[in-house]
DNA sequence: CTTGACATAGAACATATGGTCGAGTATAAT
DNA sequence: ATTATACTCGACCATATGTTCTATGTCAAG
């Protein structure tokens, strides 16, 4: 199921963050082969068609640049400890039901400053999305909420993830139970019923640490 | 040389900046153009010209959606990295259905560190409660959230407070709508109703200002 | 060796996209 | 009225860019 991501995959998600962090917008498909060495643009359509089969990257058909990476690398998921008392998690864009993680290109690096105390002993690869629209409400998240995960691709059983539905192509954030070759869904509201999906067709994207809703 | 950006304009920046924020790349000359109402490319082409004579954006000529916006125009939840001083909030106790929040007594001195970064410019008055019991689940809040207050005892439309209805002798969370007379407590959750009661009857224990839930 | 799955290149194609030109319409100043 | 300056449109062009098809190479399994 996991299977090692080629080299020359790798690769590619590689320069199209590189891109991004330089320009500000994802790269052509030509810039991708060029950047990479490789000079046709079918091969690099290829890659892409994979990486978009993985999850990896969502893509608009026939646009331009279109492209966008939906797994936060763990290279950009640094926390740096400022202070003693104040974690700077890194800030990578939006969630939203049936659609990617977005994780834009911010231009200052923004982060989101948030005192120790609020955390457990384990602050490393953090990370903060803000959540966008009510799908969520029935895990008693709001629109406008900030979510704090922690990069990981496997919770304890019980746990509230931020699931990428590799099928349904969506995220949600659920509590994640493994049962066998599949997995429930458990919605944190008692009242909602769960959904059972098959254990390959998730894909864990961070375990939620920290919600804040911020009102006016 | 500090002329007022007209209209036109300003709707194009704006319409960039959702843009990116919804898809992570920036729009294409037509896709600003529906997005703001115009269906000549020129015409956005025009404005793009005087967008970055001002230095609003910087573009590659001859490069599709190769647009970045220079200053970051909307407040976002970018954090003012400049005074992260972290603020000691006292914690009064637990709020739970049925019973009154006694903001005078302090049960001592505990405090709940959060940045200051979280808050708006006001911060005075602020103290935090636990919820206990899931009570407040309409409001999108669970069992063991903390929540922080500012106290005060009115609040504009549509805000959420801590509110103790007298007669009733409960406290919950709740937006507050004046109605007259009545008052309008309408819960979080769009789809649980309001309940109507006399404004003399409803007490508010302070606005509710952030809420943090931390998981295991 | 043959087969088939995977990887690579190149060309050809369709269209998405930026640029420009000319003309038309305001609106205000002369 | 005349001029000037800013704005708006529509059409056209050049090319930037995504897609697809075919051909070829590689390599491990049968």
């Amino acid at each position: 199921m996991a299977k090692e991501l080629p080299e020359r995959q790798r690769k590619v998600l590689d320069c199209i963050q590189e891109y991004v962090d330089e320009h500000g917008f994802p790269p052509t498909v030509r810039e991708i082969g060029d950047a990479i060495g490789v000079n046709s643009t079918s091969l690099v359509s290829y890659y892409l068609k994979r990486l978009e089969e993985r999850g990896l990257i969502s893509r608009e058909p026939s646009m331009s640049r279109a492209i966008q990476l939906t797994t936060p690398t763990t290279e950009e998921i640094s926390v740096e400890v400022s202070d003693d008392d104040v974690l700077a998690v890194p800030f990578l864009g939006y969630i939203a039901a049936g659609a990617p993680i977005n994780v834009e290109a911010f231009p200052g690096n923004e982060t989101i400053e948030i005192n120790r105390a609020l955390f457990g002993r384990d602050i490393s690869d953090l990370f903060a999305l803000k959540v966008q629209g009510t799908s969520m409400i029935d895990a008693l998240i709001n629109d406008g909420d900030t979510v704090i995960l922690k990069h990981q691709e496997r919770v304890e059983n019980g746990q509230m993830a931020a699931v990428w539905l590799i099928n349904e192509e969506e995220t949600t954030l659920k509590k994640v139970y493994y049962e066998g070759k599949q997995v429930r869904l458990q919605p944190a509201n008692p009242t909602m019923n769960p959904i059972h999906v098959a254990a390959d067709d998730v894909q864990i994207q961070g375990k939620v640490v920290l919600v804040i809703r911020k009102l006016a």
